[in-house]
DNA sequence: TCTCGCTCTTAGAATAATTCTAAACTACTT
DNA sequence: AAGTAGTTTAGAATTATTCTAAGAGCGAGA
């Protein structure tokens, strides 16, 4: 194991969740190469092309662990297609129709002014904004 | 047919589509009481309930169809779970977990300021805005 | 009003995405 | 080293949706 999975395992740890051979090198995949938006299928691609012999079930369990353990978060664009995005700061989301393409953009210079109160007995969780634009 | 079936079916001939008896029924279901957040799948329970005879493949059509010609609107809150928003009007939406309800809020106080432009090429189609809550 | 063509509807099969099951395995504690 | 609770896995199951092919029905034109 790399010195760099051991940062990964660290990284697991502190979330949480135990750092097994899979999630580690789930955690490379998804983590290495700057901020992504994966899909479970298609992780479960590059987890073979890279033979590291995880199954697709674990790859859905992880996908969910981490976003549960905020290591991700999850942007429904459309129904059948959900993304895992691996940037987990406060940013928002052009959304290209027909590519199926999401693309980050940051919420620095955004503001949303004049939204209601949540319903009593109910507190905000997140504000979602997606930009859906067409070719 | 009723004379409020009669003006489902004008509605209907004005988006583009024939006014079938199928239509024209689920018309009835989805605009006659107000504003709704519908699923195909219980938007079928209510046909069922009220022996309409149209089959879950004519619901999914049907809700396609109108959405595609601008009576329904699309929204996406969670993988797999996907409501049909009577309200086509500017609007935005809160979505309350663990419940899943939707309830639409005016975009009339919201500003939203300072999205970046969209990348060259495209268009802007739509801006999506889900607060979503915990209970 | 009749007819013909094209659209629409339908049951059931097919597909797609995701979750479940239960047995085998493994990371961590003792 | 051993126990145990958490994890992985193949394959089945579930859920949501679309497809297929054959029959039915709407409406433009005679």
């Amino acid at each position: 194991m790399s010195v760099t999975d051991l940062a990964y395992a660290d990284r697991l740890r502190a979330a949480g969740l135990r750092p097994t051979r899979q999630r580690v090198s789930l955690a490379r995949l998804l983590f290495e190469a700057g901020h992504r938006h994966m899909t479970a299928e298609g992780l479960h691609t590059e987890v073979r092309a890279a033979r590291m012999g995880v199954s697709l079930a674990t790859v859905y369990n992880a996908l969910n662990q981490f976003r549960d353990a905020g290591l991700l978060r999850e942007v429904v664009v459309a129904p059948g297609r959900s993304y895992f995005d691996t940037n987990t700061g406060h940013h928002h989301h052009f959304f290209v129709e027909p590519d199926g393409e999401l693309v980050d953009f940051p919420s620095d210079q955004v503001t949303i002014a004049g939204l209601p109160k949540p319903p009593k007995g109910t507190k905000l969780a997140r504000v979602d904004v997606i930009v859906r634009l067409h070719r």
